[in-house]
RNA sequence: GGCCCCAUCGUCUAGAGGCCUAGGACAUCAGAUUCUCAAUCUGGGUACACGGGUUCGAAUCCCGUUGGGGCCGCCA
C-alpha cells in the first residue's frame, strides 16, 4: 500500500517553526517513498480561525518548497481538505458511535466512551509506549468529542480524516504522544486499523524551553515564528536543510547537503528521539554558505524585497559572498545608490587620520582620471604605480580611498568596488575626502 | 502532583559491547593569509549527568537517582 501522510495545521497566527519542521518530515517521507503528502487544514475553531493565517501557512509551505499533492488551491480525491467543510462526514461518524453505544451525551457535549484498559501505542521513533490511565482517567476517561456548541473536537475530527483520507502514518510533534492512546481507541470504535504513528521530538528555544508563539519574551516569540526568517533574509534551502539536521542525521558527516539527498536517505527509524533545540549562529552560518554558493539569478530574486528597489545586479553581486542575511544587504550597498552615505568614524581614525590624507586622495584622484578603461583591471596597477611614486605601502592609499568613497573599513574587492561606481562618482568622492580629511 | 518521552563538547550530532586516549559541524580562542570585512587554511580548549549492576570488556545493555521536555481542556 502507498504511503500517505498528512500535516494538519490550524489557521490560527503564524506558522510555527517546529510546525514547519513536522511538515517538513512528512514532505520529506512522502517524497522518499514516492507516497503521496496531503495538507488538511484543521479549522474546527471557527472563533481562533483567519483567512490570513491560512495564507500565512500555504506561503510558509510553499516558500520553503513542500508542496502538496492534496489539498487546499489542489483538491484531491479525499476532500474537502478543509475541517470546516467536512460537518457530515462527522456526523455521520458521531452517529455511528452512537449507534454502537461508544458515544453518549452529557452536559450537552458529546462524549466517548472509552476503553478502560492500557492502550499500547506502537511508534516508529519512540518504540512501543504503553501510557496506562491517570487517576482522574481512571475514574472517568471518557472524553469529550462533540462541544455543546455542536462543534467536534480535534481528537474526533482528526482521527475520522486520517480515516476517511486513508492516512497511513501520521508523522507528529511528540506532544500529541500522551494524546495517542485516545486516537487509537477511536480508530478501534469505528473497526478500523490505526494508522502508523511516528512522534517526532521537539524544537526547544537555546535556553531549553518550549518555543511558543505567544511567549512573553518577544525575543523567544519572534524564534518560534516562520516568519521571522523570512524577514531576517534567510533564504528557504538553509532553513530546509538546517530543520532537516534537527532531529535527523545522514550519519555521515555532511550538513550541507541538497534535498533530494536528504530524500534518498531519510526514514522514519533514524529519527532521534531527544529533542533539539534551536541554534540560531549555527542557521545563520548556514545561510551565509548557501548565499555564497547559489547562482546570482536566484540570489538577485531572494534579494529583491530587501533591496528598497536598488537591485542593480552589479552591486548585488559583488556583496553577495558578503552577506550571511538577506537583510544586511543596504548596509553593504548604501553608498552605491547615494552620496551622503554616513561615515564610520572608527574607520575615520584609524585610516584618514595620517596628516598625508588629503595629499594621497588628491594625487590618486589624479592617478585614477587618467586610467583607461575604467575597470579593476585597470586601477590597481594605477593606485600601485602611484604608491611607488610616493613611497608608501599600498595599505596607506587603498584604505583612505576606501574610506572615501564608502564610508566604511569593510566592504568588497576595492579595485572591483571601485569599477561599479564609475570613474565620476570616484573622483567626486576621493576629492571630497580630499577635503573632508585635511588636518 | 500523576503518567509518558528523553539524557555524548556551550549547541546540533556520529557512535547500534572491544575500531573511542570519543569523530564532524556551529560557536569560541590562537596563528597564517589578504587591500578591509568575510571567506579560506592551521592549531587549541571543551562532552559520554550521577550511582549501582551485567560482562574479560560499556558512551553503548539493565536498575535507580538527578535533570530536561511533553500530556493531563467542551484548544489544536
Amino acid at each position: 500500500m502507498s504511503v500517505r501522510v498528512r500535516f494538519a495545521p490550524s489557521p490560527t497566527g503564524f506558522l510555527h517553526i517546529g510546525s514547519v519542521r513536522t511538515a517538513l518530515f512528512n514532505w520529506l517521507y512522502a517524497r522518499h517513498t514516492g507516497g503521496t503528502f496531503v495538507l488538511r487544514i484543521e479549522d474546527t475553531d471557527v472563533a481562533r480561525n483567519t483567512d490570513q493565517s491560512l495564507r500565512t501557512i500555504l506561503d510558509g509551505l510553499r516558500w520553503l518548497g513542500l508542496d502538496w499533492d492534496e489539498g487546499p488551491e489542489k483538491g484531491g480525491m479525499y476532500g474537502p481538505y478543509f475541517q470546516s467543510q467536512r460537518a457530515d462526514v462527522y456526523q455521520r461518524h458521531i452517529q455511528e458511535l452512537k449507534d454502537k453505544g461508544l458515544a453518549y451525551e452529557r452536559d450537552g457535549a458529546v462524549r466517548f466512551r472509552m476503553t478502560r484498559q492500557p492502550v499500547e501505542v506502537p511508534d516508529l521513533i519512540a518504540g512501543r509506549v504503553t501510557r496506562p490511565l491517570n487517576e482522574a482517567e481512571t475514574l472517568d476517561p471518557d472524553f469529550v468529542i462533540v462541544r455543546s456548541d455542536g462543534n467536534p473536537v480535534f481528537h474526533l475530527v482528526n482521527v475520522v480524516d486520517d480515516m476517511e483520507m486513508n492516512i497511513t502514518h501520521v508523522i507528529r510533534g511528540e506532544d500529541h504522544l500522551s494524546n495517542t492512546s485516545k486516537h487509537i481507541a477511536l480508530f478501534r470504535a469505528f473497526g478500523v486499523e490505526p494508522p502508523q504513528y511516528a512522534h517526532i521530538p521537539m524544537i526547544l528555544n537555546p535556553d531549553g524551553t518550549k518555543m511558543s508563539k505567544s511567549d512573553p519574551d518577544a525575543a523567544k516569540a519572534r524564534l518560534a515564528s516562520l516568519q521571522t526568517y523570512v524577514e531576517d533574509g534567510f533564504v528557504p534551502e538553509a532553513v530546509r536543510n538546517y530543520l532537516c539536521l534537527l532531529g535527523w542525521s545522514p550519519k555521515d558527516n555532511r550538513e550541507i547537503m541538497p534535498i533530494h539527498d536528504v530524500v534518498e536517505l531519510f526514514d522514519l527509524p533514524q529519527i532521534l528521539r531527544n529533542n533539539a533545540r534551536f541554534d540560531v549562529s549555527k542557521l545563520t552560518w548556514m545561510n551565509g554558505e548557501y548565499i555564497r554558493a547559489m547562482s546570482l539569478e536566484r540570489f538577485l530574486e531572494l534579494a529583491r524585497p530587501f533591496t528598497g528597489g536598488h537591485d542593480d545586479p552589479k552591486v548585488l553581486g559583488l556583496v553577495k559572498e558578503k552577506l550571511k542575511l538577506l537583510r544586511e544587504l543596504p548596509s553593504w550597498t548604501d553608498y552605491f545608490f547615494r552620496d551622503d552615505y554616513a561615515f564610520d568614524p572608527v574607520a575615520v581614525k584609524k585610516s584618514c587620520s595620517a596628516p598625508q590624507t588629503s595629499e594621497r586622495l588628491a594625487k590618486l584622484a589624479d592617478k585614477f582620471a587618467a586610467v583607461n578603461p575604467w575597470d579593476a583591471a585597470h586601477l590597481e596597477p594605477a593606485l600601485k604605480t602611484l604608491a611607488g611614486e610616493l613611497g608608501v605601502k599600498t595599505g596607506d592609499l587603498i584604505h583612505p580611498c576606501r574610506v572615501a568613497v564608502s564610508g566604511k573599513s569593510a566592504g568588497p574587492s576595492l579595485y572591483h568596488m571601485l569599477e561599479v561606481l564609475g570613474r565620476d562618482r570616484v573622483l567626486a568622492r576621493l576629492r571630497r575626502g580630499a577635503e573632508k580629511f585635511r588636518s
